[in-house]
DNA sequence: GAGTTCCT
DNA sequence: TACT
């Protein structure tokens, strides 16, 4: 039997219907045009990620061998500023978040055929109160969660386009990841692939 | 000092 | 990593 994850996880299957999935896509299309996609590599090592990433909002997440996991507010390759979180993507986290300040982070990872995100927590960010909200578009995945050490036992379920999940509560810090991505099981990105948006809170109050 | 997202 |  696989574990259930933690008290505080939710997984809210088929939230956003098609229109609104190509609503959103249209607009990380024009984030994306201005703050481009790159391969962010890890500490130390310099080995890349197999995600391309960017951001939007006044911090983004990023990742380089020299100087390793932080928020900056602005992009590594163009140093433009990020662009604004689209006001759609802050509707979300007001009926979802349960959470008294806007985020002021949204990641956007896009994942290939064949990448992956190995288990981990999210622990970047000053305020771990606030609850991770992400967005799945275009293929499925299989989405792995544990608890929150890495001994405890892990279990996968699949997340579809249009999908959201609130990690909130003791869910927070829950080491999870991506196994795989499911080739070919979504129409939403014309080349396939899928796009993962992550909202959150950074700093605190 | 140990731990940290890429480890098959 | 550069911090805890």
């Amino acid at each position: 039997m696989a574990n259930q994850p933690p008290p505080g996880f939710r997984h809210l299957p088929g939230y956003l219907n098609l229109e609104a999935q190509k609503a959103l896509l249209d607009e990380i299309r024009t984030i994306v045009a201005a703050a481009p996609l790159y391969q962010p590599a890890m500490p130390r090592t310099g080995k890349p990620l197999s995600v391309r990433m960017t951001n939007c909002g006044s911090l983004g997440w990023v990742t380089d061998r020299e100087h390793g996991y932080r928020y900056q507010p602005r992009h590594p390759l163009t140093n433009e500023p990020w662009p604004p979180i689209p006001q759609r993507l802050l509707n979300l986290w007001n009926t979802l978040a349960d959470y008294p300040h806007e985020p002021e982070a949204c990641l956007i990872n896009f994942y290939s055929a064949d990448a992956k995100m190995g288990l981990h927590q999210d622990k970047d960010e000053a305020d771990l109160d606030a609850p991770v909200l992400s967005v799945s578009l275009g293929d499925t995945c299989l989405f792995r969660i544990g608890g929150t050490t890495r001994e405890a036992g892990t279990g996968s379920f699949k997340l579809a386009s249009g999908d959201v999940v609130v990690l909130g509560g003791t869910s927070r810090l829950a080491f999870h990841g991506v196994d795989r991505i499911y080739p070919g099981t979504s129409t939403l990105l014309k080349n396939g692939g899928r796009v993962n948006l992550t909202l959150r809170r950074v700093m605190k109050g």
